[in-house]
DNA sequence: GTTAGCAATCAAAAGTTAAGAGTGCTAAAA
DNA sequence: TTTTAGCACTCTTAACTTTTGATTGCTAAC
């Protein structure tokens, strides 16, 4: 294991590297960090470092830059906490306490704040809609010929769609709808909508097939869509000193256009924690210069949102998990209080 | 006026940079265009370009490039109209032939679909809310503490909103808020309800202020929110020459980012054209790099949607003046035709 | 165990040169 | 009068060289 004073000199280097993006030289430490040893002493404990691994060079005359596992090491054991100032934390309470009629909105807005206290780029989807159990489906006629379906779920969930018809719909049309969908379906997951029971429907009821058809389409429609993907603050990536070749910022504009990617990327994470994939230990390769930061929000013990943010190595950790730390219990107290 | 072999040179220069971003010299344009002239002649006739200030050149001995007065005549008298493949032609009417059953899905799919043909990037408006009459509002009881507001104006256009009460809402009051909103509201514009209407609601109704309160904040919500901004394939202007400066790119990024600029600018379009501004044809100052062509969509006479794509100066702007029509013609036919 | 001192290394900036693409102009040809 | 061949001149770009300065690793002394 590191010694006191290898830990201290470790902290020194990642911290000032995460500030100026530059490798870091011996002499730099003894002045901006106090150590009280000359600059020999240092880079003699620098070099040793880097030979278990902890520091890299970028060429035989440099400072020295963290590793990943230099960063992990960071981030286990050295990460100073609650480094969040009051004000960062009044803007927050601010932001979350606004009223919000959606949880959906609650990840939108979590979200944004996130990206604005940390200023890195941040990305969230909504709750998995497969998992959710349905708590009503409700059939509203918009006009004469335009239906609406509601679907409301278990955690609060509301997800809703538009049908047009050529022809017009009665209101005991509505009615039938309402009692057939609300028996046959409430409180089943909302996956259940499945090839099975669409013929199960379309044999039992007596309208015509025409009126039936499209809203099972919306529907799966609906179920399918599921995955909207939030996206904040990508511009300020731009302005990090990793993105000033094009090549970085190309990249890092097609790893957010993919889909896929993302929203894997923010499955991966473990329930009750705060995740953090440093480069490489992101399990996707196209993933490996970047670390990306996530946690899991809850309504009671359902997971209503993954929020996540994505990064150059160099990342504030301290800042990004104290902050989403913060939100997160936020988050997660006031959906339990409300109960 | 410019005789006929200025104008072939102009448009042979025009043509070369819009496809290599390279400047133009005279011996390209004697062999890649077929004139029957030696490059002397050429650069006589270049030269004269240059001073009637159709031309620039980036230096004493570089070769010509078009100025903004140079783009402007190419797409008034120059450009070949109808560029536009067979196959493109059955990509756009195959997208635009889905079934759509909300307008605002119809706008997102046009500027998807505008995108992907032209590769640039595209942006879009729905329809400015304040313009249209309300046609219904409807009150949806979703459990017994949740109440859905659903207003639909005469396009068609439908917007909803959700409101969670601390206690619960009975059938009666939903009868009641119905009949009220409707008997005034109905036939009005959506930017009516405003203070005064809201405080003649608030008087005329027995409910308790709490129940209708928030309703009428909802609302304001949905008619205020209403500028969403649609924006499709920003990635693809990464890879155009011009964007090699990370200058260039980071300024592009933001300007996205500014909704504002993006707004007003395809508001400024005229109604039923196809509109092109180059460079600092533009309204405002940080557009003067970037040339922008829009145009709005229609159902019957009324506007659903702004459409605009943004790009370099350098634009190719016959097929993406081709594409647009074809969508905009595409669009409004389908419309009328369906009524 | 610590540190001063110094040669060695290497990136980045500045400077130099050479190559080549393109123009404008002149004078001859059509 | 119009067109064109020819050539000097200009200026960018790329390649190469030099200089500068930051930083290290190592040795020997403290």
């Amino acid at each position: 294991m590191l010694d006191e004073r290898k830990k201290k000199i470790l902290q020194a280097v990642i911290d000032e590297y995460i500030n100026t993006a530059e490798p870091v030289s011996s002499n730099t430490l003894v002045e901006k960090y106090g150590l009280n040893y000359s600059s020999a002493t240092v880079r003699n404990e620098l070099a040793e470092l880097e030979k278990s691994g902890y520091l890299d060079k970028t060429h035989t005359s440099s400072g020295r830059v963290p590793s990943e596992k230099g960063y992990r090491f960071y981030v286990d054991e050295l990460i100073h906490d609650e480094d969040i100032s009051l004000e960062e934390i009044k803007y927050i309470q601010n932001k979350l306490d606004e009223k919000v009629n959606e949880i959906e909105d609650l990840t939108k807005i979590a979200t944004s704040t996130l990206s604005e206290v940390t200023h890195y780029t941040t990305v969230a989807i909504g709750p998995k809609t497969d998992m959710q159990l349905i708590e009503e489906i409700k059939f509203v006629l918009l006009g004469q010929r335009m239906l609406m379906v509601v679907i409301v779920t278990d955690t609060g969930l509301v997800k809703e769609t538009i049908i047009k018809y050529d022809e017009d719909v009665t209101q005991n049309q509505i009615e039938t709808l309402n009692n057939l969908f609300n028996s046959k379906l409430k409180g089943k997951p909302l996956s259940k909508i499945d090839k099975p029971m669409e013929e199960y429907i379309l044999s039992e009821i007596n309208e015509s097939i025409e009126v039936i058809k499209p809203i099972i389409e919306q529907i799966n429609k609906i179920i399918e869509q599921e995955e909207q993907l939030y996206l904040e603050g990508a511009k300020k990536s731009f302005d990090l000193p990793e993105f000033k070749s094009m090549e970085v910022a190309k990249n890092f504009v097609n790893l957010l256009d993919t889909k896929d990617l993302m929203v894997d990327m923010l499955n991966s994470g473990v329930a009750k924690d705060i995740n953090v994939y440093i480069g490489n230990e992101n399990d996707n390769e196209q993933l490996k210069d970047f670390s990306v930061v996530t946690f899991k929000h809850f309504a009671g013990d359902k997971e209503v949102g993954t929020i996540g943010i994505i990064g150059p190595k160099r990342m504030d950790y301290s800042k990004v998990i104290s902050v989403m730390k913060y939100i997160s219990n936020k988050l997660n107290k006031d959906k339990d209080s409300e109960k």
